[in-house]
DNA sequence: CCGATTTGTTTCGTCAGGAGAAACGCAGTT
DNA sequence: AACTGCGTTTCTCCTGACGAAACAAATCGG
């Protein structure tokens, strides 16, 4: 049952993988099977269309028939699918149901839905929610204005962590490990004005836990600002971030004031409602 | 490795699990890791909240090593989450992503939002779009009346392939392997009005396959009615339903013909978009 | 406050389940 | 026909996942 291990580095061709591991003697390492099943759908995911086992085995870096028992078991419980006529694979129907129950239980995205469009309207501006997980934010829902041309991000995305106003924040607010894990990991600039330096992020961290607010200018594209703000429940719980997206031209560097306030007051009520008033005991809104 | 048989039955207790596996000698049976944890997501999906480790076991029927070591895998993976406080899991944000990314796949959702908002329009109620996977329907979208009392379904819900439009249009087209493995199971009935008689279902079925269409008055819940009609691709390939539901008062039964008409032009206007033009090919619209 | 119970987690020896090499059948090309 | 690619299957061998039992850390109850 050993892997090969010349074998998978062949494989590794493409980038990315963002979990940098950490530096020494990872001790545990779960289930095999699991892993593998899930590096398989995460390529798959990765891919725009259906993709076949003998591709998939070499960017994965694998055997043929290891792959092939992972892919035929998943296909017998709906959660890849095989295109019947060139045998090709793609995500299955099972991954859609078990993603919509996970939103569900995150159950943000439908207490959010009136914040969201009232501060789509108040700002102008497509507004975002996303969720941590692990670090890193994932994005929840998206409200945009209709009949214009819109920026937006889909639900499922997962900006960068360490270069975007949404990752900062659930980078802020993150443990220990999984802030370790990101910022330990190497820190791809998306343009040059992406922040890449540890040093600078951590002080920007430090900020973001006093002033609830983060943005990020030409950080994720040349020419777009992001400005967000962490969602707290309960005594002070984070739980997702809200905030706004559009061109740097239009939200404005130095952020206006009036921009902060809707942000800031879309945000508290939002995690008033989730019975948490830090907001209001820091004196950040009125 | 082993599986103990007593403790499993033991722990059947919940009815459900459609797949009323085949006859005899299921022959092979996958990585059985890969079955488990999937049995452990679907727990997790059906729970509401957070479960912990023991009631998990416990609804499965299996130890509670197991169950933690393929849990643990999965919290590492982001496939699922457990709460840092009482140790409760619910599925994670890995899941959402990857449940987006096979939505993404199967693209129809995109293309079919236009007809779909032309639907609910033209008919006054809520319009519904689903894809086929195995034989039965998943929801992918559904569009509604704001501002009223509506009917709905959520996106990833599965209705009965046995009893409701969709599902017998899914069952219709399905293949045979599929069909079979819906209808040899057991058929329960929603309503008085469920349709459970094997049959009587083939009967429509093979109507179904005539007049691409089908309904289903009162048969999922009593007073609603449901209206849907098969979407293809290219020469003949099946791949969605597309439909209205609504109160049996609303809709009428026996189907008004104009709404035969609209439901029909829109599934063969979007089916034309996905280069199929069966519908205009039968004469079921001009 | 302290035993009693129930959590989630860990250890450990054992054996069957999953691994890899190679072959298979079947397309479409040359 | 020989060749190439594919997805699939078979086979044997060894290791990684299994279950029993012990563990630690909460929670409970009086």
């Amino acid at each position: 049952m050993v892997k090969n291990k010349a074998a998978q580095r062949s494989g590794a061709a493409q980038a990315v993988k963002s979990g940098a591991q950490a530096v020494k003697s990872e001790p545990a390492d779960g289930l095999q099977s699991l892993r593998t099943a899930f590096r398989i759908l995460d390529k798959l995911s990765q891919a725009h269309g259906p993709v076949g086992l003998s591709d998939l085995a070499a960017m994965l870096g694998e055997l043929k028939p290891r792959v092939y028992r992972h892919l035929s078991t998943m296909r017998r419980l709906g959660v890849v699918f095989q295109d019947p006529r060139n045998g090709g694979y793609s995500l299955g129907g099972k991954l859609f149901t078990l993603g919509e129950a996970a939103l569900e239980q995150f159950d943000l995205r439908f207490l959010a839905a009136p914040y969201l469009t009232r501060l789509r309207d108040a700002t102008r501006q497509t507004a975002l929610l996303s969720v941590p997980g692990n670090g890193e934010p994932i994005v929840l829902a998206c409200v945009e204005y209709r009949n214009r041309l819109s920026i937006s991000s889909r639900p499922g995305n997962r900006p960068p962590p360490h270069c975007s106003s949404q990752g900062r924040i659930a980078l802020a607010f993150a443990d220990e490990t999984a802030r370790e894990r990101v910022l330990g990991g190497r820190l791809t600039a998306f343009t040059p004005h992406s922040i890449t330096d540890r040093a600078q992020i951590e002080a920007r961290l430090q900020a973001i836990r006093e002033r609830f607010l983060e943005q990020a200018v030409d950080e994720v594209r040349l020419g777009i600002n992001a400005v967000s703000a962490p969602l707290f429940r309960d005594a002070d719980e984070f739980v997702g971030i809200i905030g706004v997206v559009g061109t740097t031209a239009e939200i404005g560097d130095p952020l206006p004031r009036a921009l902060i306030a809707t942000l800031h007051e879309v945000a508290a009520a939002l995690s008033a409602e989730l019975n948490c008033r830090i907001y209001y005991e820091r004196g950040l809104v009125k």
